[in-house]
RNA sequence: GGCUAUGUAGCUCAGUCGGUUAGAGCGCAGCAUUCAUAAUGCUGAUGUCGGUGGUUCAAGUCCACCCAUAGCCA
């Protein structure tokens, strides 16, 4: 059945490394790794890459807020990818990031072939540019009143109100979300990719027709509407690549971004010590396909070939789209708990259940997903524990009493045991054309046949009668074979199942090839329960804690830092950052529809999360423009949008900062200062000099004899009027709306706040 | 706004080229059973196939429009 063995080269779309990875990013890495290891256990040589896409300005200026390099950003957010995608069995060859001297060789040889072909054009194009930031600034870092609608606060690039597009430029009274000014218009060159100069070829691949249908509808659609020059440049400051020859010009992170696959490949074969042209060269025979979600279409299936095209390397053999990811019907929402982090949902249930489940839903096509809670309960208990393990579970006794843990030498009914060898071929087939919900059906028939089979030989009535008889022996002995193929079909959706099994049958690790093959008169082991029920409890739990990720920020500032585990939470709460919204969207994350119009907005920036439950597809990592619609924005307020929470910090980082209450001995002017004031601090006797930004707001008079709290063990600082000792806590974006704390009535000055 | 998809029992889905009475699993009801992680087996009820109109001897299936949902508009 398995002729020769194929050569095979697999992605999923690589998550943007700017956020925490959610069961939006799972459910295409899992339908990616069922493939893989389909092919894996059917004995093909396929090899899994992925890796972070780094790059960008959301991950440059989520760093920022956080006040760490880029580089320390996605170092941490690698190793929580990793880490998340280990989970859940997601068993990559090797997972490697964008930003690696790999991924500069692949893009600056790729970059290199186009130019010398005349395929990068030089253009000058007006921008929008931040006059504070001092940067320009991408489409989603902008944001004004929609030119068509007039509603409020719409990104740069489309309204969310009235969903129509337009250019930042059209936008009334816009103003940039990175630092509140109004932008301005301003000059810069741009590289383009001559992307029209394609058409011929890509519609030629197109039309081979080994793309899915919707696809190639969809492709016919662009080709119909033309393709225009893609814009690859931005200019600095931008986390990336330089562009070679080009000082101040960084590939935008969409030209690097499915590089990565290669540079993950390369950093994998170097250290084979084998040559990376093998997979990726113009005549490779080797397959090579990409599954993506349903918003990156763009990216994969016309910028991608043509950059390879272009350069002299091979095309993807395809590139497989599946939809999003909706949970109990809705996008995924954090206010609905159900945006759930790839973590949450490890630290209350086994994620063999989610892999089922998402299997037993995943058809070829481009359709949604959806996960509904009740459904994946249900499911999961019925087939998994009810009838697949149940097999085992009913014969295993009879076995291990009466016979000694011996199988019998003889098969009972041999005809059942050819329509489950006999099954496989079609199971396979299924798998084989990304069709798991109809393999799963298909095994789950033959698991309702096996329970039907011991049903009608009653082992328990025969043990009654005659316990050490031939028959009881032959009818468990079969019973367990069966189970055995049905676990060795299950393989690439549970591999953890199949390997307790494996253990409980005393057999080494099955390829698809031994399910042909009966145990017969063969030593098994003690039967221990091999996967447990799905708790309605542990489903609530989970998505309580869901909830609470999102609340994070305010526990963090109330100084909880009791639930340190929630480091996901932090990751898409605050975490995300700006960015990420925006660009990202990329990264997709969820937004809750209802709160779209207005949240959206803010969501802008922050968090997160904006974008859809799609996030599945992740990979994207778009600054500007392809993150586009994906906002969705959640229902989070707009402070929280316009300064998203800081990076996760442990409790012993927070009582290194010693908050005390102070009272306003002293306040006055600078002279020479716009923005400070300068206080004097009492802590009961010690007392403090300190600059405070706060002219804008308050009169020194007004402040005298309040009370407020104060960093107390702050790093004297020495500024032009003097040194300032310590620093006031306040709220607010500045102006006239800055709020200095104060504590409840009866606090003494020089008491600790914790 | 334009485009590409999706909409079938309470839930999740399958329905090929238009062709008897529209299917499966779960859930539900009844019965049986007690080997098994309250698991299993048998029987049964449940649908204006999103809506309206059209083509046809015949429409879940084809066409038009509408509604809802998702994505894309680089």
């Amino acid at each position: 059945m398995t002729a020769r063995p194929r050569k095979i080269f697999v992605t999923c779309a690589l998550p943007y490394a700017n956020g925490s990875i959610h069961i939006g990013h799972l459910l295409e890495a899992i339908q990616t790794d069922i493939w893989v290891r389909f092919q894996k256990v059917r004995g093909h040589d396929c090899l899994y890459l992925c890796a972070d896409d780094a790059h960008g300005t959301p991950i440059m200026l989520s760093a920022d807020q956080q006040g760490i390099t880029p580089e320390q950003l996605i170092e941490r957010i690698h190793a929580e990818h990793e880490r998340d995608y280990a989970g859940f069995e997601v068993g990559f060859d090797n997972f490697h990031t964008t930003h690696s001297d790999e991924n500069r060789e692949v893009a600056e040889a790729i970059y290199a072939r186009l130019d010398a072909a005349g395929h990068i054009k030089r253009r000058t194009i007006t921008q929008f540019y931040d006059p504070v930031k001092q940067m320009f600034l991408p489409d989603r870092f902008i944001r004004g009143e929609c030119p068509f609608c007039h509603a409020q606060d719409q990104y740069g690039d489309s309204c969310e109100s009235c969903n129509r597009t337009y250019t930042p430029t059209d936008l009334v009274n816009p103003v940039s979300s990175i630092s509140g000014a109004t932008p301005v218009e301003k000059e810069s060159e741009h590289y383009f990719f001559d992307l029209p100069a394609f058409e011929t070829v890509l519609h030629d691949w197109v039309g081979a027709g080994h793309l899915q249908p919707e696809v190639a509808n969809k492709l016919e659609e662009w080709f119909s509407a033309g393709l225009k020059e893609w814009d690859i440049s931005r200019d600095a400051p931008y986390f990336g690549f330089e562009i070679p020859g080009a000082p101040g010009k960084y590939f935008y992170v969409w030209v690097d971004a499915p590089m990565g696959y290669f540079a993950s490949l390369k950093n994998l074969l170097d250290r084979q010590g084998r040559d990376v042209a093998e997979y990726t060269g113009a005549g490779s025979d080797a397959e090579m396909y990409h599954f993506i979600g349903k918003d990156i279409m763009y990216f994969h299936t016309l910028f991608w070939p043509a950059l390879l095209q272009g350069s002299g390397h091979r095309l993807p053999s395809n590139v497989f789209v599946h939809g999003f990811l909706t949970v109990d019907g809705k996008k995924m929402s954090k206010s609905r708990g159900t945006f759930i982090n790839a973590r949450t949902y490890l630290d209350h249930l086994d994620p063999e259940y989610l892999r089922y489940y998402f299997a037993a839903k995943s058809g070829s096509g481009v359709d949604d997903i959806d996960l509904n809670l009740e459904d994946f309960r249900q499911r999961v208990n019925a087939d998994l524990v009810g009838k697949v393990v149940n097999v085992a579970s009913r014969c295993a006794g009879f076995i291990n009493k009466r016979f000694g843990g011996t199988l019998a030498a003889h098969i009972h009914d041999e005809a059942l045991l050819q329509e489950f060898t006999g099954a496989g071929e079609a199971i396979a087939a299924a798998y084989e054309a990304r069709e798991y919900a109809r393999a799963v059906r298909e095994i789950m028939a033959l698991a309702d046949k096996a329970n039907q089979y011991i049903d009608r030989h009653k082992p328990w009535e025969i043990a009654r009668e005659d316990p050490g008889s031939g028959e009881l022996q032959q009818v468990c002995s079969l019973g367990l074979n069966l189970f055995r193929i049905l676990v060795i079909y299950l393989k690439p959706v549970l591999p953890g199942l199949a390997q307790r099994s494996e253990e409980f049958l005393g057999i080494s690790p099955q390829t698809w090839d031994d399910q042909a093959t009966p145990l017969l008169d063969h030593r098994i082991n003690k039967f221990k329960p091999l996967l447990t029920r799905v708790e309605k409890e542990r489903i609530e739990a989970m998505i309580e804690d869901s909830k609470e990720s999102l609340g994070a920020g305010d526990a963090a500032g109330t100084g909880a830092g009791d639930d340190a585990a929630e480091g996901a939470g932090a990751g898409d709460a605050g975490g995300t950052t700006a960015g990420a919204g925006d660009a990202g969207g990329a990264t997709a994350g969820a937004g809750d529809a209802g709160a779209a119009t207005a949240g959206a907005g803010d969501a802008g920036g922050a968090t997160a999360g904006a974008g859809d439950a799609g996030g599945a597809t992740a990979g994207a990592g778009d600054a500007d423009n392809a993150g586009a619609s994906q906002t969705g924005a959640d229902a989070i307020n707009k402070h929280l949008a316009d300064d998203p929470i800081s990076a996760e910090v442990s409790f012993d980082d927070f009582v290194k900062i010693d908050l005390r209450v102070a009272t306003i001995a002293r306040a006055e002017y600078v002279d020479g200062a716009d923005k400070l004031l300068q206080l004097t601090l009492d802590l009961d006797g010690e007392t403090r000099n300190v600059f405070a930004g706060i002219k804008s707001a308050y009169r020194p008079e007004d402040l005298v004899g309040r009370q407020t709290v104060m960093v107390a063990n702050l790093a004297p600082r020495k500024m032009r009027f003097g040194v300032s000792e310590g620093m006031v806590l306040a709220a607010g974006p500045g102006g006239e709306e800055i709020f200095i704390v104060t504590p409840d009535t009866g606090a003494k000055p020089g008491m600790r706040v914790k």
